[in-house]
DNA sequence: CTGTATCCACAACGATACTG
DNA sequence: CAGTATCGTTGTGGATACAG
């Protein structure tokens, strides 16, 4: 079912281990989710198209996250050009696999957020 | 449907709104989500029935979380006797209505992570 | 275009000890 | 039982400028 190598024991260290706090210490960052989620819908980017999708994050925090999220084998970077440096970013079946998450979080955010610019 | 007075917009202050972005301020950290999923699954509790249900959190962060989660309208903090303190904490309507998300998470923890005592 | 380099601020987490 | 009080460490995020 999956395509990584890396097994995912790894990410369990600790004594106290459970599900939801393992898995929160993976994605549950500020950022972590909407770039999955752009990922997601807007399938393989650049850097900056993928900064423009996020919106609000900065090149610094972006790439904190993106080199986060290939550590633990959920984004893949791939270097499509050299001569006009290109780069494109996807994710990886493991990556794909927390699209309920987002989405569950995403339509949680709709339901009962309500967006500042709407008042 | 809510039976909290406080607005959700003021949850969502800030330029770069997105459901998701907000979502995981609000519950993306490491214990946020395993106290509500604990609170969902055994009902109102008391600070140290909940903590030994979450398990591997220390008192100063369940208290920090708490207070979080009570601040955003998560949790219901009630004094139940005075006599012998007792305190019970449980999930008001709108932390309830986290629960598809946290079950998201579980079961994509449950799916795709490993114990390491299994090893 | 794709990032790095700094530097900073503050939030989150953790361990231990102690209190009403 | 239900926390507080410290203190320290690490993580996370953010702004700005600069570089290959």
């Amino acid at each position: 079912m999956s395509t990584d190598s890396e097994p995912l024991e790894v990410w369990c260290a600790g004594s106290d281990w459970c599900p939801i706090t393992t898995t929160a210490t993976l994605i549950g960052k500020k950022w972590h989710p909407v770039v999955i989620h752009r990922l997601l819908e807007n399938g393989p980017l650049g850097f900056n198209a993928l900064k423009e999708e996020v919106d609000g994050i900065s090149a610094k925090v972006q790439t904190d996250v993106l080199e986060d999220l290939e550590e633990h084998g959920f984004v893949d970077r791939t270097v499509v050009s050299e001569k006009p440096f290109r780069v494109e970013y996807s994710l990886t079946d493991r990556g794909q696999s927390l699209e309920p998450v987002i989405i569950a979080m995403r339509d949680w955010g709709r339901e009962h957020l309500t967006a500042p610019a709407d008042q």
